[in-house]
Formats: structure tokens, C-alpha cells, sequence
DNA sequence: GGTCTATTATTAACGAGTTAAATTAAACGT
DNA sequence: ACGTTTAATTTAACTCGTTAATAATAGACC
């Protein structure tokens, strides 16, 4: 029972995602949701229910007259899934259950410039050990999903860029951490898959929304009626080389004016160790535990209310907002999420920034108000997103492939 | 029988748009390119050719073994749709049969600043003449299709700004025009028309492009797997307002580096205005036939080869190249198309300094070469994609609502 | 010419959606 | 207490796809 085929979504898909969104719902909901009748719910659901994968769960009281709506939830404990969110110096994993829950989490630091070999390795034990830990039965875990910056090759799992090193480029990523683990394992973008993970925690009350993933690198991710814009190749968004209108900076794409060469947090911490006594004054190292620790730390250091802080954070964030000016104008959209690490402290004064750029900037702004929020899980969103990812794509073997025995349904329990 | 439901394409409706860009293809070609089975094909050929809108139109002659495939056709004169494209001081009227084919063609110049009542006046009386003088028949004529700049909002039939001049904000266009001319009017954009006119034309080699249209604005357009990306509210791709590294000119958006103020033909005439001797020696004058005349004057001194047009044309065509890196970036392409009236003669100049742009600094130029074609109709692609459109969306009342006879097919002629 | 074979098109049986009508289960009003 | 009303769900008949088997047609080979 695949939830897609070639791309195209499945009911069974919708159904097991609204589900899985929404916690709890009746067979009408359903109906009303995702569009069809309520006959042909009826028939998926009882296929669902048949299989496993869904509960009925007592009744809504007191609802007024007429028969009241059955409730229908995901059962949790039938399947299970694993996201893998990789960047330079840091990493999550996750472990959800059917229901999208989370059932066991890990973050890791301080293994950068490590090599893919040598990373996955890491990460693949680490899986091992959650999975062990949480004592989620290893052969009802349908997969695992990887999480990287782009540009990538999904279909082969592999990056096409040579970040964060020359190692890293067309090395088989999936390919060994399927193999290490004995799972399926996808590859996904990080903003992508940041975009989902937003939208499952149900936060972003549109379906149609842009996001802006800062991590070491920056990305960008566009969900349109619920489902990810792809573009030609799964590559698409790539926001980081947005040319910004004044900006100057060479970028390793070779363009000048990159929103990711301009304002990106490698390009902030770059800037306070330019300055030797600020640097100083905000314990920025440039040392091996990577450009988000120290971008951590300068947005602490503004937090406290340091101003030096305060001003490289401000323009950077100036840069970003101009990016999402051109993000909304060109996707037509008009609600923007910031997510990813970076936003761990910054992510307020982020918001702000970007809100009043698009407020003075966006073509739509006469229209509808934009929405900038920030992500309400800045750090586990990707990973998060990535274990979805593998519980929406991979197929279910349905167990019931007997012929459905005439319905002998009197009334559950 | 309508080609879409609620912007889904039907079965119906890629059949048909099969047959209209390649022209005939026998029943098995249909089903290997729409992915469906023979066996749907067979079903959804002889409903059409039973509604009157295709024809068996002979057989292929020594293929090999086997029974030769039977060539399927477009009835041409089954229907018909009109075109209105509208720019600020030219339009263009196209009348297509049911095959594309174009039956009939005007082109109109010089009523800017008319209005939109006058204008739309003038064209619903060219629109009739074109129909009498040509000999399609009335009641044949599915619809005509509006293609204006955006933003529009294309439920409501409206523009959402006030260019070219405050009375087109919110002015009843398909409204009115529908009114005058007894037919269905569906607003469309210019840019994403152009691209459908485009890739009816059959020289964009792939299904997934984007097209930047330039008249006297700007507008861009994306085709993906066939369907042009919409965003939110149809208002997608306003390219004319990407942000420019290195611009500084303040656009009538209220951003400043916008292409459109940086680089857009009405920029272009004005800078060879501000140089009274050039404007002189290129006999532009900045009167009322309009920004296209003008710039179509300085494009034609620059093929005659003067300098100073060139020297101009040259830097707008680089600020073009640098939004059609964004585009190409932010929406994962490598195929950009250039049509619109401002193509007419510099088009040649346009493609190579944008190819030039996406070969430096395309992301993805490692791995695809970007290619860059100028339109093979530049003048009137964007109407006729409106009229492909309303031949595409309009639903066509079947004839033979009568329960399908018993087939009564001994072999055809 | 007669048979075998490859290719195209059609028919038959089935699956997943649709609409319309029937069934079920609670709340309301007397 | 009991019929009426209302809303949720199910069933029944039909549509438009699917796959699998069958029919039609011409080339290849004897």
C-alpha cells in the first residue's frame, strides 16, 4: 500500500498524512479534508483499519443530533521510521513512530571534516544504539531518511557538490548507510525537508508557504498545496545564490552578491574574526567546532544585548529579507518560515527583519499581510522532516493480501 | 467534456493536447507518451472521434510486421478560440482552429492611454472582424483568451495594479470583453501564456522550462512536466522585480534593483532619451507609439551597428542574464526561452549575453549546459497561448449524450 | 499459397473513485 | 416512552481507469 506512485499522491497517502497532521479525526473530517466523498473513505479507512495501521477510537459526545463521528487515529506502534539530518560540524537523528511522534532523539557535535565514510559510520551506530535504546522493534522500522544540503542526486543518493568537501561529492551516501543499517534509506534536502517536518507540527496554517533553512550553508524550500516544489531535477530553491540588489561578496558558486556569501552565518562569523577585540569579546574561535557554534554564540552574545552582535546580526538579516522578497515574489506566496540551526537564538530578531522587509518589499504585499514565523523546532524540523519523508514514500507491505473477506463488521469492540 | 477538473488535467485533455503539438499519432504513440494503457486509449479515441473532434485519417504504410498503427487527427474546424494579447501600446489578436492552427491575425498599435474601456472597445470590434472576414463560424468558437501583464487575479477576471494607467485596477476586463463578444473570456498571464504558445510551437526540446517575456514590463513564466507553476494565486514568476547584485534604480514596486527598473525596455528608451544626441541620431522620440517603438528603433540601430545602442542593449541584456540565473537557480531549470515584442530584432543580442550569464553562474551548469532560445514567434506567442488556453480549459459540450450505440466499426473506409 | 510471428487495437473482468439512496444512532419535542 | 429530526456512515449502481486475454492485420518463411 504505497501513500505515492511516480510522484502522485495516493488517497491512502492524503488520508494517513491528515491523520498524522491533524491526531485524531472522523471519517466525515476526512471526507471534507481531503476532498472525496464520503463513500470512498469509507472504503480506504476500512482497508487501513484492516491492515493495522489505523484505530477507531470511541465516539465525539455531545456533538448535537445525528449519529456521532467515529474517531480515527494512526496506530502509533505499527511502523516506525529514522531521520538523519547531517551538516558540516552537527547532527540529529530522530526516531518517530507511525504517528509522526517522536520516540527517540539524538543530536551530535564536533565531528566535521570527518569525510562521509567516516561520518555515516558515526551516525549509523548512533542509529543502532537509539533504536536499541527506545526498543522499537528493529523489522517494523520501514526506513531512514537522509538529510543534507543540495544540490543532490536523489534518485542515486548522492551530493553534486563538492561542500563540505571534495570527499563528499558523488560519494554513494545512501547506498552505505543502507548498508550499514540493513534499511531503505532516501536522501532528502534539508529545507525540504525542514518544510515538512513545519508543516507536520502544524504550525504554519497554510499549505502554501516558503522556507528558509540556515544552517552552516543556506537553503530554501516551497511547499505548494501541501506537496514540495521539486523543479527539474529535486534541486530546486536554492536560495543561498539569490543575487541580493548592493551585495558585492564573491561566493564559491562564482557569482558576486550570493545571499549566502553575503549574509549566511559562515560570512557573520567571518566578520567578527575580522575584528580581533570583538571576537574576543564574544569567544569567537573559528575552531573546529564549527560555524554554527560560533554563530551560536554571537546571537547570544546579542541577545545579552551586545551591540556588535546586534549590528552584523541585523545585516545579515536585512540580506536575508531582501532573499525572501525575491523568494515570494517569484513562488507567489506569502507566508515564510526560518528554520534550521541558526535560528536556535537569532531567530527573533531573524523574523523581525525579514516581516518588515517583505511588509515594505513583496509584490503581494497590498494584497495579503505577509507571514514570516520561526520554525518552532529550529534544530530536529530536517531530521524530522526526513523520518516523514520515508513514512509518506516507502511502501507498506499490506499483510491482509487474502482476498477481503466478506465484511463482518457489527460495531468495533 | 471538460479537458480539466478543477486544475487537474484529465485523460481526455492530454490527448488532446498530444495530438494538437505533434500533429498525428496513432493510438499506441498516445499511450506511450500520456503513460495509459491501450486499452484507455481505445475508450478515450472513440468517445472523441464519435464527439466529432478527431478523425482516423488513413494508416501507416510498411512499419514492418505486424497490423500498421491507424493515424489519429485534430478536426480543425470542430472549434475555434481567439487570443487577445494587450500591452500598453500593442496587441495582438490570433483566432486558432481546434489543431493550434492559426486561422486568422491581427496586430494593433497605438491606442495607449486609452483606457480600458476604449481598448477593450476597439478589440472586441477587431475580434469580430477578424471572425467574419476569416469564416469561422460563430457558434464553433469556444472562447477568447485575455493575456495581460500581471498581477491578476484570474477568477474575478481582473488586474490587481494600476499600470499602465490607475483605471486597469480592478476593471472588470473578462467581464466586459465577454459581454461585447458574446463569448466565454479567461484572463491570462503574458509570460506564462508565451510559454504555453511556446511549447505548442514544438521547439523547446524539454516539458520543463521557464520563459522570460519581455513588452513594455517584464514578466517570467515556468513550465514544469508540461503545467505552468502558479503558486498561490496565479501570480507567480514577477521576475520583472528580482533583485539585482550591483542595481540601485528605484522601481515602481518600491524596491530598488529591480530588473525591471535596471533593465527593462521603458529603462532602455529612457537612458537613450536622456542623451539627446543619441536619441536623436536613433530617432527616438518617447512620444505616443509607445515604449516598444522605441526600443525596437534602438534595436535596430544596434543591428545596423551602431555603438551606442549596442553598448546599451549589452548591459540590459546582462542585467537579464544575471534574473534569469536566479530564476534558473530558485526553480531548478536549464532551459530559459526569451519571447515577447522586445525579442523582435535584439532578440540574437538578448540570447547570447543571457547564455553567456548561465554558463558563468547557473549552479547547475556543471552538470546540464543551460540552454537559452529566443522564441520562434516572439510577437505573438502570448496570444496564441491564450487561445491554446481557452482550447485547453474551456469544457466542450459533448454531442452524443445518447448511451454509446453498440460498435458497429467493420474497419473504417 | 499457407503458416508462423510481431504489432496494433479491442474486449472482458476488475479496482477505486463517483453520485444517490438507504441505514444507523443519537438528540429533541410532545 | 415514542416518533421525528439530523448527521455519519454504508451500500448500490455507475464511470473511468487498470491488467490480461483475444482479434485483426501484414511481413517472413516455407
Amino acid at each position: 500500500m504505497p501513500h505515492f506512485e511516480d510522484g502522485r499522491v495516493t488517497t491512502t497517502g492524503r488520508v494517513l498524512d491528515l491523520l498524522r497532521t491533524r491526531g485524531t479525526l472522523s471519517r466525515v473530517e476526512l471526507a471534507g479534508r481531503t476532498g472525496l466523498t464520503a463513500a470512498a473513505i469509507t472504503h480506504v479507512v476500512r482497508r487501513l483499519i484492516d491492515d493495522g495501521l489505523v484505530h477507531e477510537v470511541g465516539r465525539v459526545p455531545r456533538q448535537g443530533r445525528g449519529q456521532p463521528r467515529r474517531l480515527l487515529e494512526l496506530a502509533p506502534d505499527s511502523w516506525y521510521a529514522v531521520g538523519v539530518q547531517v551538516d558540516r560540524t552537527t547532527s540529529t537523528i530522530v526516531v518517530l513512530d507511525f504517528a509522526g511522534e517522536r520516540v527517540a532523539e539524538a543530536g551530535l557535535r564536533g565531528s566535521g571534516g570527518a569525510g562521509p565514510e567516516a561520518t555515516l559510520a558515526v551516525l549509523a551506530d548512533h542509529v543502532a544504539d537509539l533504536l536499541r535504546a527506545s526498543g522499537v522493534p528493529r523489522e517494523r522500522v520501514l526506513g531512514a531518511g537522509l538529510v543534507t544540503h543540495g544540490p543532490q542526486d536523489q534518485e542515486r543518493g548522492v551530493l553534486l557538490t563538492a561542500q563540505p568537501e571534495p570527499e563528499w561529492l558523488e560519494f554513494p551516501l545512501t547506498g552505505t548507510l543502507s548498508e550499514r543499517l540493513g534499511l531503505p534509506v532516501l536522501l532528502e534536502n534539508d529545507a525540504t525537508a525542514a518544510a515538512f517536518g513545519e508543516q507536520w507540527a502544524g504550525e504554519v496554517p497554510t499549505d502554501t508557504f516558503g522556507l528558509i533553512y540556515m544552517a552552516s550553508g543556506i537553503g530554501g524550500g516551497v511547499i505548494v498545496d501541501g506537496e514540495s516544489y521539486r523543479g527539474r531535477a529535486s534541486n530546486a530553491v536554492e536560495i543561498g545564490h539569490v543575487a541580493l540588489s548592493g551585495g558585492s561578496t564573491v561566493c564559491v558558486c562564482g557569482n558576486r552578491g550570493c545571499a549566502q556569501a553575503e549574509a549566511g552565518p559562515r560570512t557573520v562569523v567571518e566578520q567578527v574574526l575580522a575584528d580581533g577585540a570583538l571576537a574576543e569579546r564574544l569567544g569567537v574561535k573559528g575552531e573546529a567546532d564549527g560555524t554554527i557554534a560560533d554563530f551560536e554564540r554571537i546571537a547570544r552574545a546579542w541577545h545579552r544585548g551586545d551591540r556588535g552582535a546586534a549590528e552584523l546580526l541585523e545585516r545579515s538579516a536585512r540580506w536575508i529579507g531582501q532573499a525572501a522578497v525575491t523568494l515570494v515574489n517569484l513562488f507567489d506566496l506569502d507566508t515564510v518560515v526560518l528554520s534550521g540551526p541558526a535560528f536556535v537564538t537569532a531567530g527573533p530578531l531573524y523574523r523581525e527583519h525579514v516581516a518588515a522587509e517583505l511588509e515594505r518589499r513583496a509584490l503581494s504585499r497590498a494584497l495579503r499581510r505577509p507571514e514570516v514565523r520561526v520554525s518552532t523546532n529550529v534544530i530536529t524540523a530536517a531530521a524530522v522532516g526526513g523520518a516523514l519523508h520515508v513514512l509518506r514514500t516507502i511502501p507498506i507491505e499490506t499483510r491482509s493480501d487474502t482476498p477481503v473477506s466478506a465484511p463482518t463488521h457489527e460495531g468495533a469492540s
